[in-house]
RNA sequence: CGCGGAGUGGAGCAGUCUGGUAGCUCGUCGGGCUCAUAACCCGAAGGUCAUAGGUUCAAAUCCUGUCUCCGCAA
């Protein structure tokens, strides 16, 4: 049998195990990624994680600035078949309406909860105790079009962003070679969202990055966990900035505290007033310096140094 | 050359301004106490102070170059 003609469109590390598993399996004629940007203090150009398996196996790279507009060499190819998993850019009709077997989207979320750029984050910051992996067909909106198949995974309090994410990309992979097949066989389901169940997942502004220790325990436990290890979350401590990637709830009742005081040095961590029960943040980096456990950072600081302080979101926080 | 921070025993820090004996909190190892312990007591090992050069009687400390790590901005 001939393989299937199949175009790939995705950039950050999630695709490329989708990607991986298509050149096993089928002839990818072709990989879109967003274009090469200009990343760290050097100023060094980068490529992304799927461009470079492109590379690798010697598939031709496509990144147009604005795929809207620029789609002439994409169709030149001659696919039978779109893939896309966060590609980063809305795909314009006459793309979407090129291929005999249509272009299929590979979105981590159970849709349509979490329609966005970032429903991985939002999955763990959102409180979700379950998210997934959506197999659907594309349309003009983002994350919006008709869904195939789906396949869950729990979110434990052990979770980060990280781990969740290399649990999805997994799953992706899994679930879009379980399901191409009925896609190419015509016998695939088609069953359209529901609109009243519609949530977003919009990408992490900075200020989602801050802190706020007038939220109760639970909301800044699962948004350090959502957001650990990128972005990471912030806040300023006796004036200067720290990210925290991790941390644990004390049962302890702050209701009545400043929030953000900080109330105790534990030999784990640094416990914080919120607008419930005491935060401990237990992984942290520390302006300038490299990512510490707190346990770690405890040791080099003078304690009555730091009690009674409190911590704020930001500079600006004062 | 976009802006800024940092490199000191295994970990985290102080010491640098004002040059003069390598310090603190942990960890590790040995011993003690204890029914027991991540608790407590006693003791020990472990450092070319990132690196190269310069100034000096003397450099972790002052000057110059280089490397590495990190935050911001993009």
């Amino acid at each position: 049998m001939e393989k299937i003609k199949v175009v790939f469109m995705g950039t950050p590390e999630f695709s490329v195990p989708v990607l991986e598993g298509l050149i096993e399996n089928y002839q990818v004629i072709g990989v879109v990624s967003q274009p090469d940007r200009r990343v760290g203090r050097k100023q060094e150009i980068i490529y992304s994680p799927v461009k470079e398996v492109a590379i690798q196996h010697h598939i031709p790279v496509f990144q147009p600035e604005k795929i809207r507009k620029d789609y002439e060499q994409i169709l030149a190819l001659e696919p039978e078949l779109i893939i896309t998993c966060a590609y980063g850019q809305i795909i314009p009709k006459a793309i979407l309406d090129y291929p005999k077997y249509g272009c299929i989207n590979v979105h981590a979320s159970l849709l349509p909860k979490l329609r966005g750029g970032a429903p991985i984050h939002h999955a763990i910051m959102d409180g979700y105790h379950k998210t997934g992996i959506t197999i659907m067909y594309m349309d003009e909106a983002m994350d919006s079009g008709d869904i195939i198949s789906q396949r869950e995974t729990e979110i434990t309090d052990y979770d980060t962003m990280e781990s969740l994410h290399d649990r999805l990309c997994v799953i992706g992979k899994e679930l879009l070679l379980d399901t191409l097949p009925s896609i190419i066989d015509g016998t695939a389901k088609r069953v359209a969202q529901k609109d009243d169940e519609v949530t977003y997942a919009y990408n992490i502004k900075r200020e989602e990055e801050y802190l706020d220790f007038s939220k109760t325990s639970l909301e800044l436990f699962n948004q350090i966990r959502g957001l650990s290890p990128f972005p990471g979350s912030s806040c300023v401590i006796t004036d200067k900035e720290f990210k925290v990637y991790m941390a644990r709830i004390e049962k302890i009742d702050t209701s009545k505290s400043t929030p953000g005081q900080i109330l105790h040095i534990y030999k784990d961590g640094i416990g914080i007033a919120t607008g419930d029960y005491e935060l401990v943040l237990l992984d942290i980096k520390p302006f300038g310096k490299k990512r510490m456990l707190a346990s770690s950072f405890v040791n080099g600081i003078k304690k009555e140094e730091y009690i009674g302080k409190v911590v704020y979101g930001t500079k600006q926080g004062k």
